[in-house]
DNA sequence: ATACTTTATCGGTAATCAACGATTGAGGCT
DNA sequence: AGCCTCAATCGTTGATTACCGATAAAGTAT
């Protein structure tokens, strides 16, 4: 951690040049807004303590209404974090492996 | 990844409870909330390039206003991942080198 | 003291988010 | 077919966020 007054001077900072980082900052932000809310925190969690679940056993775990979860999953889904099959009349859920990975790969590497 | 049809069954599920995490939860939302802005990586980015930064020089690497990245910063570092001190009539800020290792062991944990 | 920099804060606006109840649609059951 | 269950989607509401320009505060220099 730097002290006092050690900022770095004009000619070392244009020295090192931060490159343009565009795009993979708008992934991480996103997979980091993924999980940025409690409640889909606390999904990933029962998702990763059970193997799978099935949506209504996460619903009757939260103190939401069936519609705020299933939005909350849909979030998920989309980040890559989670997957989602039917099964009957219910619905599966589990964590994606690959996702989950991902996003620790790329908080890890700032 | 669990295959189709893997869901555990309800005495399975019932064998396992999932603790309650509310407060962590609610941590790592917050942490991950203040990177889920593509403005914020990038600042987040350009202060570990550079060792540490003054304001006015991460306005001048961004396409937003002076007030808009002073939000950011006020957003990181209220999150502890950034720490800021006055150095003359500018400021001066490097990344919180204990608040991003949180950061990383906290989503690592996941 | 005055003028100039630099950055934080204020005030306002448009957009996005979170939450809910109600509805829809897809499957199973009798 | 008709009924029931489960989950996704719709529509709405209130709260929060992102962004900006303008202003204020604090420091430096003339």
């Amino acid at each position: 951690m730097p002290k006092r007054n050690q900022c770095l001077t004009e000619h070392e900072q244009r020295a090192r040049p931060v490159p343009d980082t565009g795009s993979a900052d708008a992934a991480i932000a996103a997979l980091a807004w993924a999980i940025a809310h409690p409640a889909r925190v606390r999904i990933l969690r029962i998702l990763l303590a059970r193997k799978a679940c099935v949506c209504g056993e996460l619903v009757d775990q939260m103190p939401l209404a069936q519609s705020t979860v299933s939005q909350h999953l849909k979030i998920l889904k989309e980040a890559g974090l989670v997957q989602g099959e039917i099964d009957g009349p219910k619905v599966c859920y589990w964590v994606d492996a690959d996702g989950l990975a991902r996003l620790k790969e790329i908080v890890g590497g700032l």
